[in-house]
RNA sequence: GCCCGAGUGGCGGAAUGGCAGACGCUAAGGACUUAAAAUCCUUUUUCGCGCAAGCGAAGUGCGGGUUCGACUCCCGCCUCGGGCACCA
């Protein structure tokens, strides 16, 4: 069959690319020459699912596929790379069903995911694959981690350091050692102990999700209600010892590297929320003593000397803290607190309890009980008295002290003075606890009197949490908030009892897993409690080979039953580096060694993930993690760049918004450390980063019926749809009765007014929107399938022509087709019906000719600013043109193919090879315009009357201002509306408009 | 509740202060064909007038503003999408 034929030509090609090696990044070229530009331009690599590819991927595969090829033919030494991100929950689980071990399972699917990503055209550079799950890969994810434990944050200098230059601080006495001794004096179990406060990588007892019917912790996505999600077997919280990374020492830089970064708005602003800064005060109260004189119970001295210390953005409302509240894990709360409640006065807050120790108590465990989620659904305010109070410091009141869960232990200092005048939680609290509430800032009527309201703030009806001035509040009256925050806290500062103070959100990373399938640590524990670093010839430290990977059913992780692996004998002493001790495994009964455990637990999914882009540029090194060089040129900072570091990097990363507080903020974490130990040259990894827009499924249109079948028109159909599988479901809004959607045939739907109505029956409205794929709705696209029957190229086509990259748009088959079609009739423009050349016959007339020079143009501009969809519109545009040009050159059809091959490489090789071209049409380079022959000898230009478009004129191109009014003046058709009128205004935009007012 | 982003034909979208609706899809009509598919041609924002070529008006979520000129910029609202959510 002649014709374009995919099936036939894109396997021939494939094949091609891979036995000529055609896209390999030229190593040679990498390093030294220079005489090429660099352009690294990346794909979020896919963690290889058993589901296999699905048309999510190929649209931000094939958008970087087209810069890469483009980039190429502009004469760039491109790196672009693809691999796996293969450790993960899903292999596990998957594998404990099945019983298959993890490794087979992964191994089939990268093999199915690498055939289906080859079947699509991708120019990747197949040489530089990286499986996250290889020892070859994983050695040096255990190799950085390391550094990260060796690292500690020089909070004077925002820089990480290496842990030997502490120890010289110690040593030297720069830095002073615990409890003012000397660093020679402290012996080694000390030391251990001393540093492990400082490293990038400590241990922590932190609250997990502990599911003891799955026998496995659980992400608090995978708890509901208090259950697990598979199985709903009870979850508890319960601290446990967990691996911690410090990101939260670099929240400060990275929250200001996000300014340096061609990100979209929203990524940004999504990553500066997660971090979230505020600034503010320390205060300190002084807890006050305890009970008064006449109250017959034993004082706690102990507790007398402890202050409070807050955190507030709102210094300025220190007058108007009534009360304080901690976090039920507060520290204050431990212990000492009365045993009987205050006479008289502390009726109201009894709650049932002999004293203030025992409601305490019994709140904690209370507290303690409630899942993140619980605290998330009710957020009625709870909490008791603690019998307690607090003396605050600029008025000298006695305030009583509360606990209450509104207050998080893991923020700021897990206490807050109350202001509830000027705060809707302590408001809430107050008004529920019947605690004084008082005005402490008033609105600022100076400016835009007549927008405020004539009543005046009444803060016990709400809170007022607005800027204003400061009321009530003796030497800081009458002054604006930011002003009285400044005073207010220099006050503080001198008085030393408070300071300026920049608080954050973000919280340490809880990097450890009680899962098989991840990188075990490379740490040993010792007999004293302390862990010590293996030496860096000890990896990779491999996986164990077991049987059994499954959960313990206890708090141990799977890694403990492999006992001979846990349980060995290192050597201490004789392996110290730059006065950093490490451990070499070595057998039971050499001399010097002592027993030790190695760690259990594995590190998480996003470890591989966080420096794979690095890997790719040095991928079968096994020296080096990369070679210093090399990671320069690809992620240096060019030279001139302002600041260390800055404008390195990644040049093109693009991938899905899912990773936008994981992923991309985790590895700008280990790529900030890696340059502060100079291990990277860049200070951030991804310079320029584009997120693509989800893929939804076909439109649908849903008809909402009652169980009695009977059909409801849309507006009496409650908004709120839910979609549970295949069933879509909603409320009718009068009645509350369940009603259950019907999918309708498309061709049935027809737009009237605002809506859709049958065309069956106009009175009935349907509902119109597309989902989100999804096996159980039945609407998941697979792309093997429309390769099958389109081929790729028009997948890839179709996917880049849907609309903008960026942008949440819905799958459409007929789209689909339609850039197939266009495909066969470019095929047509230039092979005849037995697919012989049909170009070349003639000459080619000048229009033909300048449509191409303004092709080239269109396509360059459009490919830069990645607007793949008009670039695709532009082509279909020339080629229809072509469909009506007399006769078609060689050259032009060549050129034609060399502007579409980064989109459809298939297609365009196979025109390139038709036409007498050889080897690959990668290999041209890409197409140069004339700038003379983007301009006509003439043009057309509108011309408006009073702004409204009256008339075209026709001028030469180089016409100026004069010209081409009197000509718009002499049009006929302009005349008519200006008959008899005075010209006020004449306006001509050169070539583009003239505007004639009157 | 707070923070981002977006609203343009039947649908996906184009137009970066200068001719609104490029390009594609859908639909309708026509050509070719014994027929169908494929292909090609025409029409397809709305309303009004006209047998007709055509003519006129309105129109980019709503209300205002800036400008000779606004889908585009500014102010205020509405709706949808996404993120965060007791963060003091």
């Amino acid at each position: 069959m002649p014709g374009y034929n995919p099936s036939q030509i894109e396997k021939k090609w494939q094949r091609f690319w891979a036995d000529q090696k055609s896209f390999a990044t030229d190593a040679a070229d990498t390093w030294g020459g220079g005489a090429r530009p660099k352009y690294y331009v990346l794909d979020m690599f896919p963690y290889p699912s058993g589901q296999g590819l699905h048309v999510g991927h190929p649209e931000g595969y094939t958008a970087t596929d087209i810069i890469a090829r483009y980039k190429r033919a502009k004469g760039f030494n491109v790196m672009h790379p693809m691999g796996w991100d293969a450790f993960g929950l899903p292999a596990e689980q998957y594998a404990i069903k099945n019983n298959v071990h993890p490794r087979e399972t992964t191994a089939n699917n990268v093999n199915r995911f690498r055939t289906q990503l080859q079947s699509l055209g991708f120019s990747y550079d197949w040489d530089r694959e990286v499986d996250t799950t290889d020892p070859h890969y994983y050695k040096w994810t255990q190799w950085i981690f390391l550094k990260l434990y060796r690292t500690w944050f020089d909070e004077k200098l925002q820089k990480g350091r290496p842990i030997h230059e502490l120890i010289e601080e110690f040593k030297s006495g720069k830095r002073a050692a615990p409890g003012g001794r000397e660093w020679d004096s402290l012996i080694a179990t000390e030391r251990r102990k001393v540093l492990a406060e400082y490293r990038l990588a400590y241990e922590a007892e932190v609250p997990v999700n502990w599911c003891p019917g799955l026998g496995t912790v659980l992400a608090n996505e995978e708890v509901i209600d208090g259950k697990s999600e598979v199985g709903g077997f009870p979850v508890e919280r319960r601290p446990m010892r967990q691996w911690m990374l410090r990101i939260t020492a670099y929240a400060k830089r990275l929250l200001d590297g996000l300014g340096q970064l061609d990100w979209s708005d929203s990524l940004k602003e999504m990553q500066r929320n997660w971090i979230g800064e505020s600034e503010g005060a320390e205060v300190e109260f002084e807890v006050s003593s305890f009970p008064p004189p006449e109250f017959q119970v034993s004082r706690n001295p102990e507790l007398e000397t402890r202050n409070l210390t807050v955190f507030t953005t709102r210094p300025d409302t220190l007058f108007g803290a009534t009360y304080m509240v901690v976090a039920p894990e507060h520290p204050l709360m431990h212990s000492g607190l009365p045993e009987a409640w205050e006479a008289g006065i502390m009726e109201k807050w009894k709650y049932g309890k002999a004293s203030p120790r025992e409601a305490v108590a019994a709140y904690r465990q209370w507290a303690a009980s409630r899942s993140d989620r619980q605290r998330q659904e009710d957020t009625q305010k709870t909490g008791v008295f603690s019998g307690i109070y607090a003396i605050n410091p600029v008025n000298q009141k006695r305030i009583p002290i509360f606990v209450s869960d509104y207050v998080l232990m893991g923020y700021g200092t897990g206490a807050i003075m109350a202001v509830p005048g000027h705060d809707e939680r302590d408001h809430e609290f107050a008004t529920k606890f019947k605690l004084p509430i008082v005005q402490v800032v008033g609105e600022k009527l100076g400016e835009k009197p007549e927008a405020r309201s004539q009543k005046p703030v009444d803060v016990r009806q709400a809170a007022f949490v607005e800027d204003g001035v400061a009321v009530n509040s003796a030497w800081i009256e009458g002054l604006p908030t930011a002003e009285a925050k400044k005073k207010i806290t220099g006050m503080l500062e001198e008085r030393g009892i408070g300071k300026r103070m920049v608080n954050y959100k973000i919280r340490d990373w809880l990097f450890s897993r009680q899962r098989y399938w991840g990188e075990p640590f490379p740490l040993v524990h010792l007999a004293d409690g302390t862990t010590v670093s293996l030496v860096d010839s000890e990896l990779p430290l491999k996986l164990p080979e077991l049987e059994d990977f499954k959960p313990t059913g206890t708090i141990e992780p799977p890694l403990s039953k492999a006992k001979d692996w846990v349980n060995v004998h290192v050597l201490l002493e004789r392996v110290v580096e730059n006065g950093e001790e490490m451990a070499r495994v070595v057998p039971a009964g050499t001399s010097g060694a002592v027993p030790a455990r190695r760690e259990l637990n594995t590190m998480p999914q996003w470890a591989g993930s966080c420096w794979y882009y690095i890997r790719y540029l040095d991928s079968k090194n096994d020296k080096a993690f990369v070679d210093p060089a090399i990671e320069k040129y690809w992620l240096g900072a060019p030279h001139g760049n302002a600041g260390p570091g800055g404008g390195g990097g990644v040049d093109l990363y693009i991938g899905g918004v899912e990773h936008a507080v994981l992923h991309l903020l985790y590895s700008r974490f280990w790529h900030k450390v890696l340059f502060d130990r100079e291990l990277a040259t860049s200070n951030e990894p991804f310079k320029r980063l584009v997120n693509q827009g989800l893929i939804l499924g076909e439109a649908e249109f849903t008809l909402f019926k009652t169980r009695e079948h009977k059909p409801i028109s849309y507006e009496m159909v409650d908004p709120n749809v839910t979609v549970d599988g295949s069933l879509i479901m909603s409320k009718h809004k009068e009645t509350g009765e369940d009603l259950i959607g019907e999918r309708v045939d498309p061709a049935d739907a027809e737009k009237k007014g605002d809506s859709f109505v049958l065309k069956s029956n106009p009175s009935i409205r349907v509902d119109a929107r597309s989902f989100k794929m999804s096996k159980s709705r039945g609407n998941v696209v697979n792309p093997d399938d429309v390769i099958k029957e389109y081929g790729a190229d028009s997948l890839r086509m179709f996917e880049m022509f849907m609309g903008p990259l960026e942008q949440v748009k819905p799958w459409s088959t007929a789209g689909v087709e339609g850039v197939y079609r266009f495909l066969q009739r470019v095929w047509r423009n230039i092979f005849d019906e037995n697919d012989n050349a049909k170009v070349g016959g003639g000459g080619q007339d000048e229009a033909t000719t300048r449509a191409l020079h303004r092709l080239i143009k269109k396509i360059g501009d459009d490919i830069e600013r990645l607007s793949f969809n008009t670039a695709i519109a532009a082509m279909m545009e020339f080629n229809n043109l072509l469909a009506k040009a007399p006769s078609i050159s060689v050259e032009t059809a060549m050129t034609f193919a060399r502007i579409l091959e980064p989109f459809a490489p298939h297609f365009a090789e196979e025109v390139h090879a038709k036409l007498g071209g050889s080897g690959s049409i990668s290999k041209q380079s890409w197409p140069t315009f004339d700038p003379a022959m983007l301009i006509d000898a003439t043009i057309e230009v509108p011309v408006q009357v009073n702004g409204k478009l009256r008339s075209r004129i026709t001028l030469p191109s180089n016409a100026d201002e004069q010209a081409a009014i009197a000509a718009a003046l002499a049009d006929p058709e302009v005349q008519k509306y200006l008959a008899g009128k005075e010209l006020k205004k004449k306006i001509y935009v050169r070539g583009r408009m003239v505007n004639l007012v009157i």
